[in-house]
DNA sequence: ACCGTAGATCAACAAGAGTTGATCAATCAA
DNA sequence: TTGATTGATCAACTCTTGTTGATCTACGGT
């Protein structure tokens, strides 16, 4: 489920694809360097000491989640934040928080 | 580590625990019921058709990471959203995208 | 055509997270 | 004090994620 393809708000199971990709040390480490520009994969592997398979995996999860997206150029492949998606989930946060209300109620 | 504890801009490992403890269909569930106001753990249960002990698992994963909050009133605990954790969560989101710019240089 | 490099994928394994049922401590009512 | 109820915790198990090293395809340079 690509989040990409649904414009309007996000759904709580998409949500939870995007949390669920961010909520990963080597994930945030990527998504850091992705946040100063678009960035190869060779470069990434540099950048943070990573085996290949390993960052590849991790790619594969961001990208699936729609978190980040990729652009082949020959024989590189460039990825990048998917700003779009970042900003649902923050609308989504800010849905999360406006329901509360009320205090106690007896109980049980 | 506890997010109320550290009142300033999250640190990546403390929102990485946050987003964890949101990334999870059960606890997402959680989370709604405790939209509408604090739940003592009995009415959780019950709205939620869960066995006691896999939802108290669920609540220490969302308590630890400071997503909820608990309070004990004598034999009864009341858990309830930890609003600011959740903004604090959705200001470290505006500053991952925040850094975002500059398209593709060379590489490689 | 050949060779080297980029990056995806796979199978086997290791590690972590979630589930289950049982037990335990604390509180309250009778 | 006994008994019932709330909710936490634990050990054993299962299921999901992540890691590793190898292999495979595609592209470019020579």
């Amino acid at each position: 489920m690509r989040v990409l393809e649904h414009p309007a708000p996000l759904q709580a199971d998409q949500a939870r694809l995007l949390l669920k990709a961010l909520a990963d040390p080597l994930r945030l480490q990527v998504i850091e360097a992705l946040g100063s520009g678009e960035r190869c994969v060779c470069e990434l592997t540099a950048e943070l000491g990573l085996a290949q398979s390993k960052l590849s995996f991790h790619l594969r999860v961001m990208k699936e989640a729609g978190l980040i997206a990729a652009r082949e150029e020959g024989r590189w492949v460039y990825y990048r934040l998917e700003l779009a998606a970042i900003a649902l989930l923050r609308d989504w946060l800010s849905t999360l928080a406006a329901g509360s209300a009320t205090p106690a109620t007896p109980c049980c």
